[in-house]
DNA sequence: CACTACATCAGTAGTATTACGTAAAAAAAT
DNA sequence: ATTTTTTTACGTAATACTACTGATGTAGTG
């Protein structure tokens, strides 16, 4: 019984990158393909693949949103992600939502048929690379900021000054330069402009 | 006669699917593959191809100084880049260098057998895309900022202070103020973090 | 040479932020 | 129900920045 694969890219060399790869191995079909997550969504519960192979990235609808819809319908579905980002947030995401798999673009060959059949027998597999970005992901940071202190940083992030803030946020301009104040001594941030570079490490 | 080909890209599924894009058209043959910029070089001065088709960013060295290379060695030197980004500094960094093809990883299959042959035959081509991209670049920005003024503004944006801008400088703090007068006005940047912004989109 | 643009520095006045400390009401945790 | 954390707010003093105006020397241009 062959392994029924859809894959979803927007780049067409990618796909056929892909096909290339895998058509000649006799344990994969590919039975559809698609180049944006709105088509990946309506193949998957056209087709009912083993395998969903998808990028992370693309337009209309990216691959995250495309896969939670898909695992919300079907729980077991087997997604992997195919991103050229070994980006800590997309994997934890990618992760948390249920994926099977996560794999970057420079695989080998035998790796990638390795991912595949792995989770094809209902395993996990987390490229190489991948891995020891999970654990590097969020060493510590936060700071321990409250929600109040996070918000601010943020505005300061977006450059707003006190006093704005404090008429968007009907506060006093004593209470934002409290909240600045705890948010430079918890993150040791100096002026405006090194709060806004934290702020940029911290996501917002 | 065959138009021979290099490709250079870090990915082997991409160069796997140009390969087998390329390799069924009776046109093209494909003499060595690279994956990254040194290899770029070396394999253009031994292989001597008619055209060279490389990615971008890739370790090691990127296309871009390999190309630089290569064309310092042999201005007729026909490169052709492939990149993910349509990022308007890739391609005039690109076009400025002598390159004489520019295309996005998510070019069709014909497009791109187009773009190999027109600058095989001695022809140029970007994109479709890509064209406009070029169009689009440095709608103006600059603003007209002095040496010294982009200089203070880089200097904002990495989080300096007037007085450690004036002691670095070794510049009187009333000097560092007109300067970033002067930045403030001709930009429209408010406080330091909207300057660091500016800053950002500048290039800093 | 006159003219213009740059970079340099200064004065004055006002606004914003930093660096301390204090404290009470509300919310969350135990 | 009590303790802790969070959010709110104020005081004072120093420092940093903004918004003006004006001045000097140096280069480069026509």
């Amino acid at each position: 019984m062959k392994i029924k694969l859809v894959i979803v890219d927007d780049h067409d060399i990618l796909r056929e990158g892909i096909r290339a790869r895998l058509q000649d191995h006799d344990k994969f079909d590919i039975i559809a393909e698609g180049r944006n997550g709105a088509e990946a969504v309506d193949l998957y519960s056209r087709c009912n693949p083993d395998i969903l192979l998808t990028d992370i990235s693309m337009p209309t609808m990216n691959g995250l949103d495309a896969a939670t819809q898909i695992l919300a319908a079907d729980p077991d579905a087997k997604i992997i992600f195919l991103s050229v980002y070994n980006d800590p947030e997309y994997i934890a995401k990618a992760i948390s939502i249920g994926a099977k798999g996560f794999i970057l673009k420079d695989v080998s060959k035998p790796e990638m048929v390795n991912a595949i059949c792995r989770v094809a027998q209902g395993g996990k597999y987390l490229g190489p690379n991948v891995a020891d970005m999970l654990n590097q992901k969020q060493p510590d940071t936060d700071y321990g900021l409250t929600n109040r202190e996070r918000d601010i940083l943020s505005r300061i992030a977006k450059g707003a000054t006190n006093k704005e803030m404090a008429r968007d946020l009907n506060l006093s301009v004593r209470t934002i330069e409290s909240h600045r104040s705890s948010v430079r001594e918890k993150t040791g941030g100096g002026n405006a402009v090194a709060l806004a570079k934290i702020a940029r490490d911290l996501n917002l």
